[in-house]
DNA sequence: TTAGGGTTAG
C-alpha cells in the first residue's frame, strides 16, 4: 500500500527526476547530496548546508514539504530564508504562504501576504487562502489576495460571495455577484448556493426574485443544497406560499429539504403546518434527523404548542431514538418558557444529561422577563459566564417590570462600571432593488425630513385612534442613546415611515429586523395596518409578523 | 480550492 501511495505522489510531480517520494519520505537529490524530509521532521544542520545558497534547492523542497504536509520543515525554511535573505523571491514566499495556509496556520502567512510585495501564487493557492481567510473572518486580506490574482475562476468569485455571507455582509455578496456577472466568469451551483443564503438573510424579496429568475435562465440543475436554500430563502422573505412551491415542485426526499420547510413554517408561525409536513415525512419514510427536531420544536414553541412539543420530544427520544442535544433541551426551555411554565423549564433544566450552556439560561431568563420572575431571572443571570449588553437589559426590564427599581439601578450601575453598552437595533426596507437601513433616532438617511414629519403625523392619527405608547418600556429602557432616540423613533417605526413616504399606497410594506419587535413597536404597527388599511410585514429575528386590519399573525404571542 | 437547512438574547 505504501509503496502505491508513493508511487501516486511521484507520478504527479513535474520534476520528478530530482527526487524520490514515498508516502512518509520524500529525497531530494541535489547536486550536493540527498536531503531527506520526512512529514513532521526536521532538517539537520548538514541537510542546510548542502542547500543553502541555491534558492532553486529550497524551492524544491518547499514544493516537497507542501505535498507531504511538512509544516515543521517549512517553518525552518522558512528561518532560513529570512536568514539568507532570500525574501525577495516572490515564488519561494508565494510557496510558503500556500504552506501555512494549507496547514491551517493563517497567523504565519497573514504577515508575508501584507509584506511580500508581489505574489506568485498558483490559482488553486490562491483560492484557499480566500477561502480559509474567510472562514476566520479576515475579509481584508481575502479581498486583497482577490484583487490582487492575475485571473480569477469560478471558485475564486465563488470564494469571495460564500466568504461575505458568512460574515454577514449580504449586501457586498450581492455586489460582488454582480460583478461576477459582468466578468467573464459564468457563476454555477456553489454561486447561487452563497449568493440566495444572502437574500435570505437579508429577507430582500426583489433580490431574491431576480436571483432565483436568474438560476432558472442559467438553467443551474437544482440539487437538495440549492433546493433547501431557495425554500428558505422565500421563507425568509415572508413568501411562504413561494417556498411551498419549491418544496412540491423540487420533490426532493432529501431531509435536508424538508428541515428547510419545516423551519419555513415555523417562522411564519405556522406550526400546525410544520408538524403536518413532519408527519408527511413519516409516511414518505423519510428519516427525520436531529435538525428536524429542532425545527418541530421551534414552532411549537413560537405557538405556545406545549403538549404537541412534549409528544414530539418524546417521539424522538423512544422512536427515532435521536438522543436529545443541548438544541432540543434550548428549545424545550424556550416552549416551557414562553407558556408561563418557568418552574417546569426550570426543572428540565436540572435533568439535563448534560451541562446547560448559555443560550438555555437565556432563553429562561427572556421567560422571566416576559412573566416577570425575578427570582429564578436572578439564578439564569448567574449561570451566564460572560454577560452581554443583551443579559443586562433583561435583567434589568425584570426589575423594572416588578417595579425593584433598586434592582433595575444596581443592574444599569453595574453596565455602566463595565462599559457596556446596549447594540443598536437595525430595522430595513428593500425599495426598487435598494435596501435602506435605520438605527434608532437614525438622522443619517438623506431623506430624513420628509420621513420623520410623515412618522409624527402617523403617530399623532394614531395615538387619536387610542394608541398608548408602551411608556413602561421607557423606564426599563437602560440605554441613554435608546432614551433620545425615544420609542418613536424605533428603528422599525424609521423604516416603515420611508415606506409609507416612497411606496404606492394599498402596497404591502415588508421590513426586516435584526433583534425582536419591541411591543410598542408591534401594538403600533397594528394600529397604523388599521389605518392606513394596508398589509406591514415584520420580519424579526425569529420570525414574521403579518399585520392586517389591526391584528398581527402573530396572535401577540412571541 | 467554493454551497444549504438548526435552539436564546439585546
Amino acid at each position: 500500500m505504501l509503496r502505491l501511495a508513493g508511487n501516486r505522489l511521484s507520478s504527479s510531480l513535474p520534476w520528478r527526476s530530482n527526487y524520490k517520494a514515498t508516502a512518509n519520505n520524500i529525497t531530494m537529490m541535489s547536486s550536493d547530496g540527498p536531503v531527506n524530509i520526512t512529514p513532521n521532521s526536521t532538517l539537520s544542520p548538514e541537510q542546510f548546508r548542502c542547500s543553502n545558497t541555491d534558492h532553486q534547492i529550497l524551492f524544491h523542497v518547499l514544493e516537497a514539504c507542501k505535498l507531504s504536509s511538512n509544516f515543521q520543515t517549512a517553518i525552518e525554511i522558512h528561518a532560513r530564508i529570512i536568514k539568507l535573505g532570500c525574501g525577495a523571491y516572490p515564488s519561494l514566499i508565494s510557496l510558503l504562504i500556500s504552506i501555512y495556509v494549507s496547514c491551517d496556520r493563517l497567523n504565519l502567512a497573514r504577515p508575508l501576504l501584507n509584506e511580500i510585495p508581489s505574489w506568485d501564487l498558483d490559482l488553486i493557492s490562491a483560492n484557499l487562502i480566500i477561502a480559509r481567510f474567510m472562514k476566520i473572518g479576515d475579509i481584508d486580506i481575502a479581498k486583497r489576495v482577490f484583487h490582487k490574482m492575475p485571473a480569477r475562476d469560478v471558485v475564486s468569485w465563488n470564494s469571495m460571495i460564500g466568504g461575505c455571507v458568512k460574515n454577514a455582509r449580504f449586501q457586498e455578496a450581492l455586489s460582488i455577484f454582480r460583478k461576477m456577472l459582468s466578468s467573464n466568469v459564468e457563476p454555477d451551483g456553489f454561486t447561487f448556493a452563497s449568493v440566495i443564503t444572502g437574500c435570505a438573510r437579508l429577507g430582500a424579496l426583489d433580490h431574491a426574485k431576480w436571483v432565483h429568475g436568474l438560476m432558472i435562465e442559467k438553467r443551474i440543475e437544482l440539487n437538495y443544497i440549492l433546493c433547501s436554500a431557495l425554500i428558505d430563502m422565500y421563507s425568509k422573505c415572508g413568501r411562504i406560499e413561494n417556498a411551498k412551491e419549491v418544496f412540491d415542485s423540487g420533490r426532493s426526499n432529501h431531509v435536508s429539504v424538508w428541515n428547510a420547510m419545516i423551519n419555513g413554517l415555523a417562522i411564519h408561525g405556522l406550526a400546525l403546518d410544520a408538524i403536518a409536513i413532519f408527519s408527511l415525512m413519516e409516511v414518505e419514510n423519510i428519516s427525520p434527523d436531529s435538525i428536524t427536531f429542532v425545527g418541530v420544536l421551534t414552532a411549537c414553541s413560537h405557538c405556545g404548542l406545549v403538549e404537541q412539543g412534549h409528544k414530539h420530544f418524546d417521539l424522538m427520544r423512544r422512536h427515532y431514538l435521536i438522543q436529545p442535544q443541548l438544541e432540543h433541551y434550548g428549545t424545550m426551555v424556550d416552549l416551557l418558557g414562553r407558556a408561563g411554565r418557568l418552574e417546569e423549564a426550570y426543572a428540565l433544566i436540572k435533568e439535563m444529561p448534560m451541562e446547560p450552556d448559555v443560550v438555555i439560561w437565556r432563553a429562561l431568563l427572556s421567560s422571566c422577563r416576559t412573566h416577570k420572575n425575578s427570582k429564578l431571572g436572578e439564578i439564569a443571570i448567574t449561570k451566564i459566564s460572560h454577560l452581554n449588553s443583551g443579559d443586562y437589559v433583561l435583567m434589568s426590564n425584570i426589575y423594572c417590570s416588578i417595579r425593584k427599581w433598586d434592582g433595575a439601578e444596581i443592574v444599569r450601575d453595574m453596565m455602566k462600571k463595565k462599559g457596556v453598552r446596549k447594540n443598536s437595533g437595525r430595522s430595513w426596507i428593500e425599495l426598487a432593488g435598494v435596501i435602506h437601513q435605520f438605527k434608532a433616532g437614525d438622522l443619517s438617511h438623506p431623506e430624513t425630513e420628509p420621513m420623520y414629519k410623515l412618522l409624527e403625523g402617523l403617530i399623532r392619527r394614531t395615538k387619536l385612534e387610542g394608541f398608548m405608547p408602551l411608556t413602561e418600556l421607557v423606564l426599563m429602557d437602560v440605554s441613554d442613546e435608546e432614551k433620545e432616540g425615544n420609542l418613536n423613533y424605533h428603528s422599525e417605526k424609521l423604516a416603515l415611515a420611508y415606506g409609507v413616504l416612497k411606496m404606492s399606497p394599498g402596497i404591502e410594506i415588508r421590513i426586516s429586523k435584526n433583534l425582536r419587535t419591541c411591543p410598542d413597536c408591534h401594538c403600533w404597527m397594528e394600529i397604523v395596518s388599521r389605518v392606513l388599511n394596508r398589509v406591514i410585514i415584520v420580519r424579526d429575528r425569529i420570525r414574521f409578523h403579518r399585520f392586517e386590519g389591526g391584528l398581527c399573525s402573530c396572535g401577540n404571542y412571541w
